[in-house]
DNA sequence: AGCACGCCGACT
DNA sequence: GTCGGCGTGCTC
């Protein structure tokens, strides 16, 4: 007894707003009929196996060859019930499709796994077992404890509500997160766990797994393919309840969400850095939305965009004010001018360093920039070695030796001679990690030193090996970048020692503020986690309001010198952002096409409050041999502008072949 | 987005 | 001579 074919519309994975008509002939047995919602893979062009979504499906007479001029071809597999995408999911793609302007199929690949790109990697994630923890939690603080049976009690009355859990490090947020989790478990509903890749240490993963055990499964970047599938597969069947894991974790198929954790919410990396650009933060709320599910957002330095949401009565605001079994270390502020350092060190860190070393506990010094010299320079007449594609001067490295571009990986040998005078005396300036180091090795030539940086942790799971190797306090001195402010609790530290403080303030971007203060205050904060600590900025900057408030650990200071530098610009919390980035081969083309399009935002965006800024020729005007221009749009585009936006866009990339554009909504830096 | 086809520059 | 650059056209 044949089953009627059926008719199937496809969402494939292509920049495309139109759907797909395939034909599924059921199985034998009958048993077998697509459904909406379901994954299936069909051949698509000349590819063979392309996934889709399937939104509709119809009565197909056997008879029928072709629909819309189209030879129908059939659909290949579908997926078990495990992959298929509904409800909450097919709405959180709805929403992210149509709030960043995309397709839906640019969307979908979201949500189903392995993400992709991904091959298949054998290396894991080395449990060690985390220092006894009691499984049914520790004794909460008062304000935990106050902060919890808010919670808990949106969850129990299922209500959908946000809390803004702002809290120093070493507060106990993550206890907090934790007593949230269990509840909700015991009421029969599911959670979900988002941080950033970074901090998810084999310590993190084995103390939530000493929790709630065989319940929680982690997603992360050292499984394979077939592991995610796993995860995945459990998850949907509901053998997982709660599901860890960066951004992409958000997907989980799970069921019945009663929280989800957003912690290190100010974190940029929750912002994706290719299509589909979303935000997992916000696409977070909506999940919970759709979930009656309360989102917990975690951060000793929050977003300014969610404190303002806080502030505005949006998220609910709850401080952990105290560090658990200490204090905050004092930072001493070192004013650099005037101070003659060949190597970098004040004699007030010098001294510190010293009586660190003595002690024989750790020290972690923070350089915000790789390789031995930012330029290479010729001493007769000045001239700086540059890229030869990006327009920007080159990095010597040390090891190996060779100018590097930190910005395409464009890499030349040291050259004998100045290419434009001939002279052969260069100048390497302005310094880097691997500089400190040396200059380190000199000053203590028995400490023992590890760098953090781009350039050692190439390989993969060097990240984590360095600092695993610290934590276990097989070294003195962490060297780095900005790397060395996130990941591993590192109890030996009793020095923190910022070399260049007011490093990442001139950067020609709105947020340099908000992030140099979140890196200051964070990686103040790793000196002292158990018993006293000591923290010396160096800067040039004393007075600075972000240097002075981050050495005071003082987030309130910083808001309030912040918030009205926004307001007068017109920047976020304020107003939303929207970035138009062009490139091209030919300047002159981009050029024109960059002023085409921001006419045309001018014309349709204006009347409706949009500020349209640009276009202006990008912060780095040319990377790999593409030049840049980019426009700038201030304000909220409701969803009409939205579509209006997303049918512009196509337009003028049909009309301009040779231009490339790109769209990001919330940018989280406008370079 | 892929993927193939097709037409002009410097090389095994 | 061809390897390979990327322009362009198409996908049920």
């Amino acid at each position: 007894m044949s089953q009627n074919h059926q008719l199937v519309e496809v969402v494939l994975p292509v920049p495309l707003e139109s759907t797909f008509s395939y034909r599924f002939i059921p199985g034998e047995e009958g048993g077998t009929l697509v459904s909406s919602g379901d994954l299936v893979a069909v051949p698509f062009g000349r590819r063979k196996k392309v996934l889709g979504l399937v939104l509709n499906v119809s009565d197909l007479d056997p008879e029928t060859k072709k629909v819309d001029g189209f030879v129908l071809k059939n659909i290949t597999r579908v997926f078990g019930p495990e992959y298929r995408i509904q409800d909450d999911r097919l709405k959180l793609a709805r929403w992210i499709a149509s709030f960043y302007a995309l397709p839906l199929g640019q969307v979908v690949p979201l949500f189903h796994p392995p993400a992709p790109g991904t091959k298949a990697r054998a290396s894991k994630i080395k449990t060690i077992p985390y220092p006894k923890v009691d499984a049914d939690g520790l004794i909460l603080t008062d304000s935990q404890r106050a902060v919890v049976e808010t919670a808990n009690q949106w969850v129990r009355d299922k209500k959908y509500a946000t809390m803004m859990l702002h809290g120093v490090t070493g507060s106990g947020k993550t206890e907090v997160y934790l007593t949230v989790i269990k509840q909700a478990l015991e009421l029969g509903r599911d959670a979900l766990f988002l941080l950033p890749e970074i901090a998810l240490t084999p310590q993190t993963l084995s103390r939530i797994q000493a929790r709630f055990g065989d319940q929680v499964a982690a997603i992360h970047s050292g499984l394979s393919a077939g592991q995610r599938c796993r995860v995945h597969e459990a998850a949907a069947r509901g053998e997982i309840k709660v599901v860890v894991g960066p951004r992409s974790a958000l997907f989980a198929p799970l069921k019945n969400i009663g929280v989800i954790v957003v912690d290190e919410e100010h974190e940029n990396s929750y912002k994706q850095d290719e299509i589909p650009r979303y935000h997992a933060r916000h696409a977070a709320l909506i999940r919970g939305r759709e979930n009656k599910a309360v989102v917990l957002l975690g951060s000793a330095t929050p977003d300014l965009e969610s404190m303002h949401n806080a502030i505005r009565g949006l998220y609910t605001h709850q401080s952990l004010p105290e560090r658990l079994g200490g204090q905050l270390p004092p930072v001493e502020i070192v004013d650099m001018r005037g101070v003659a350092v060949p190597d970098g060190f004040s004699p007030v860190l010098r001294d510190a360093m010293d009586d660190t070393l003595a002690a024989g506990k750790q020290i972690i010094l923070y350089f915000n920039r790789r390789g031995f010299a930012r330029m290479w320079q010729c001493r007769d007449c000045g001239e700086v070695v540059e890229c030869p594609r990006c327009d920007i001067g080159l990095t010597y490295h040390l090891r190996p030796r060779r100018l590097l571009c930190h910005y395409c990986d464009h890499t030349i040998n040291v050259p004998e001679k100045c290419p434009a005078c001939g002279a052969a005396d260069f100048l390497p300036s302005g310094g880097g990690t691997e500089k400190v180091e040396l200059n380190l090795q000199a000053l203590f030539p028995d400490a023992r030193i590890l760098r953090l940086d781009h350039d050692t942790t190439r390989r993969r799971g060097s990240h984590q090996n360095i600092l695993a190797s610290f934590a276990r306090q097989e070294a003195d001195i962490l060297v780095g970048t900005q790397m060395v402010a996130k990941g591993h609790h590192f109890p030996g530290v009793s020095l923190v020692g910022v070399l260049s403080a007011d490093h990442g303030l001139g950067l020609p971007d709105f947020r340099a503020s908000e992030r140099s203060f979140q890196l200051l205050t964070q990686v103040a904060g790793r000196s002292g986690r158990t018993g006293a600590g000591r923290v010396v900025f160096q800067t040039y900057q004393p007075e600075h309001p972000v240097i002075v408030a981050a050495a005071r650990h003082d987030y309130g200071e910083f808001l309030e010198s912040e918030l009205p530098v926004r307001k007068a610009l017109g920047y976020p919390p304020y107003r939303r952002l929207m970035r138009l980035g062009l490139s091209g081969r030919t300047q002159a083309v981009v050029q024109e096409a960059a002023d085409q399009l921001a006419r045309a935002m001018r014309t349709h965006l204006e009347p409706c409050g949009i500020t349209v800024m640009g276009p202006a020729p990008a912060v780095f005007p040319r990377l790999n041999d593409r030049y840049r221009f980019q426009i700038l749009l201030k304000g909220t585009l409701n969803p009409d502008n939205r579509q209006w936006l997303k049918e512009c866009l196509k337009n003028f990339k049909d009309a301009y072949r040779k231009v490339d554009v790109l769209h990001d909504f919330d940018p989280v830096s406008i370079y």
